[in-house]
This record gives structure tokens, C-alpha cells and sequence, in this order.
DNA sequence: AACGCGGGGAC
DNA sequence: GTCCCAGCGTT
């Protein structure tokens, strides 16, 4: 019990958390999902959605057959998008390029979109035994207390180095068990002991020869210069245009409202998701309207409110729009700054609520606790 | 090396 | 409010 990996292993078997659905499996394909969807997102945001995941995706066969309209729905309000993009381009790579089974060389997981080498070394530990480091913010935090380590981790070469040194202390031997345990051991220890405000050294299985806490220092590493930088405040402008083909009035038959919706660029917030039209000014949006055929007084300016992202936050203007009869359900729209929408889809209201379509979580959260989506009220 | 990318939680 | 979190891809 002298050595750093068999305390970390004794204590995580004792004192670990063990009753998470990603645990006790060997599944690659489980193993896999959790890393990417816990990427930057902590463990209560996650564990909905990746039961949300694995009954409409149960393998990665299923997930590579399906389309990626199917696939990001699921993934609407956690956040990162390309992960989810990037989860199903990898999927039918280990379909197409690896006959279905995930390898177990890191080197080779590391070729999957969306995995990087951190994620690699998890999957190669947690499901095949491989002798390899994660470094996550958990272990840099933990090892750089450790191994009282206090190079700035903002430096490149810095994080080479330590996590040369994290390599150089996974257990050497038996792998296949030990792996395992220990990965999750690290991640547990700076999850619930070693924690960014305070070390709980009195709880730490490592404490005896920790080099921080010997030389008081816990409370000051790990050294990390980096600032986040909020940019100031944006505006988006957000058309919902009701279908007027859907109109309900009292000669109809039964008509479902219906709402336009345009995919979003290829980069940028929200890319690739689904939205109303969004403009970055009120001229390029009454631009737009009177593209469209629309009428002055057509639009209807509803209270704006404030979402906040980590870099800026975002104020949003929800204007509902009556598309003239004249106009064609379907029409190529310019206008939204120097990016020509695509066709636009038109999209029950019912199914958006659902989260069938894959909207940003505030848009999708507006429109549930708008009168807007009560179908009584279009009327 | 710096930056963009969501959202939620802790304090 | 600020900072952090099972990071990665792009420039």
C-alpha cells in the first residue's frame, strides 16, 4: 500500500462512487457516450440525457444508421453541440473502419471525431485495461497538488509535463483490474476531495506524501493564468412566422399552427441547430419582412428576455410575424446579416414542444412558457 | 497559443 | 457577479 496508484485503488473500491450508470460496464459504446456527453458538464446535467440516449440509441449500430436530425434532438439544452455532431460521425466510423467494435488503442480512439486524447486514454482504461493517463481538469488538479507542481497549466508545455508525470504513476501492473478503478479513482478524488476551493486532506488516501498539503500550498495550486474574458452583450431578434395556410377559423377543419424554422450556419452559436430566424439588428429583420411581402404592422414585438452563456450573454426579442397569404410556404429569405437562409421548414408547434426538432434550450423554454404556444390563443 | 463553444452549479 | 466543470476542434 505504499504506492500512489494502490492507495488511489484501495480507496476508490471503499469510498468511490460506484452507483452511476456509466459504471460497472465494459461496454465501449456506454463508456464512450458518458466521456463526451460529460465533457464539460457536470454529472446531474448528464445522467438524464444519457438515459434519454441509450433507450432510443441502445448501440453504436443504432446510433451510425441513424440520421443526424434524429440524433440532435436528444442533445437540445446540454450544451456543445458539435459533441453531438461529432458523436455520430464517430459512430459510423467504428462501423465503417472498425467492423462495428471499438478498438482499444488509444491511438486509434484518438482518430474518432470528438475524442481526444484524454477521452481515448478513459475509454482504453475503463473498458480494455490500457496502462494510460486521463488529464482532465480532475487529475491536473489532483496532480499538481500531488506532486506540488507549479508551473502555470495556461502553458502548453506545462500540461506536457505533467501529464507525463500523471503517465508515470497508473499502476504497473494488472491492468485489466486495476485500470478501472484507478481512473475512476482519480476523477472521484477531485470530484469530491480534492476539490477546485478546498482539499479535504483529512478524507484524501494520498495526504502522506501529498506535496501541497506538506508545503501548504493546496489552496494555490493548480497555478492557471488563463482569464475567462464576458464580451459584452448581443441582441438577437427572433421571428416566429405562424403559417397562414394553418390559420385556424371557424370554416376550417381542424389545423395544427405551424412556426418557421431555419437551420443555423455551419459555425457559430447554434450551429447546425434548428431556430426561428434570428437577425443580429432590426433593419436586417424588417429587411427580411419586407422580402417576404410582409405588411408594417404585421410583426408584433413581444418582451425581450436574458440568456446567459459562459462568454456573453445574449438578449432575445421574440417577434411574432403573419405571413401574407400572398407568400409561398416555402421561400429563399436574405437578410440574416451576410448569411442567406436556407428554405425555411415549417414545423407544428406540438412537435417543437415535444423536442422532436432540436432547438437551443432557451428558445425551446420561451416557447413552453409562451401564451404563444397555447393553440387556443393563435386563434 | 488563443479562442469559441452551452449550460448549470457552487459560492 | 466569478469561477469551475469527465475537452475538443479550429485558427
Amino acid at each position: 500500500m505504499s504506492f500512489f496508484s494502490d492507495r488511489l485503488v484501495a480507496w476508490q473500491r471503499s469510498s468511490g462512487r460506484h452507483g452511476l450508470p456509466w459504471q460497472n460496464t465494459r461496454d465501449p459504446y456506454r463508456v464512450w457516450l458518458s466521456e463526451i456527453m460529460l465533457q464539460q458538464t457536470q454529472v446531474k446535467t448528464v445522467l438524464g440525457y444519457y438515459a434519454r440516449f441509450l433507450e432510443v440509441f441502445p448501440s453504436v449500430d443504432a446510433l451510425a444508421h441513424a440520421s443526424v436530425d434524429e440524433v440532435m434532438p436528444l442533445w437540445s439544452g446540454l450544451g456543445y453541440y458539435s459533441r453531438a455532431r461529432n458523436l455520430h460521425r464517430a459512430a459510423q466510423m467504428v462501423v465503417a473502419q472498425f467492423n462495428g467494435q471499438f478498438p482499444s488503442d488509444p491511438d486509434l480512439l484518438v482518430q474518432l471525431p470528438g475524442v481526444g486524447r484524454s477521452t481515448a486514454h478513459a475509454i482504453a482504461a475503463f473498458c480494455f485495461g490500457v496502462q494510460r493517463s486521463i488529464f482532465d481538469a480532475n487529475v491536473q488538479r489532483v496532480m499538481a497538488r500531488y506532486l506540488g507542481f507549479e508551473e502555470d497549466l495556461a502553458s502548453a508545455s506545462a500540461i506536457k509535463t505533467l501529464w507525463a508525470k500523471a503517465e508515470a504513476l497508473v499502476p504497473k501492473q494488472d491492468g485489466v483490474n486495476a485500470m478501472p478503478a484507478y481512473t475512476q479513482g482519480l476523477m472521484d478524488l477531485g470530484a469530491t476531495v480534492c476539490t477546485s476551493k478546498r482539499a479535504h486532506c483529512g478524507a484524501c488516501p494520498v495526504a502522506g506524501d501529498c506535496q501541497a498539503r506538506l508545503k501548504q500550498l493546496t489552496h494555490v495550486l493548480p497555478r492557471k493564468t488563463r482569464k475567462l474574458k464576458r464580451s459584452s452583450s448581443t441582441w438577437y431578434w427572433l421571428v416566429l412566422c405562424r403559417d397562414q395556410h394553418h390559420q385556424c377559423d371557424s370554416q376550417s377543419s381542424i389545423a395544427l399552427p405551424q412556426l418557421a424554422l431555419h437551420k443555423r450556419p455551419d459555425k457559430g452559436i447554434w450551429a447546425q441547430l434548428y431556430a426561428f430566424p434570428t437577425f443580429e439588428d432590426e433593419a436586417a429583420l424588417l429587411l427580411a419582412w419586407q422580402n417576404l411581402g410582409g405588411q408594417a404592422g404585421g410583426l408584433d414585438w413581444q418582451p425581450g428576455f436574458r440568456h446567459v452563456l459562459t462568454h456573453k450573454d445574449l438578449n432575445l426579442v421574440p417577434v411574432v410575424a403573419q405571413l401574407p397569404s400572398q407568400a409561398a410556404p416555402s421561400v429563399q429569405m436574405v437578410g440574416h446579416g451576410d448569411m442567406p437562409l436556407g428554405h425555411l421548414e415549417w414545423v407544428d408547434v406540438d412537435q417543437l414542444i415535444q423536442g422532436r426538432w432540436a432547438l437551443p434550450a432557451p428558445l425551446l423554454a420561451w416557447l413552453k412558457h409562451s401564451t404563444f404556444a397555447d393553440t387556443d390563443k393563435m386563434c
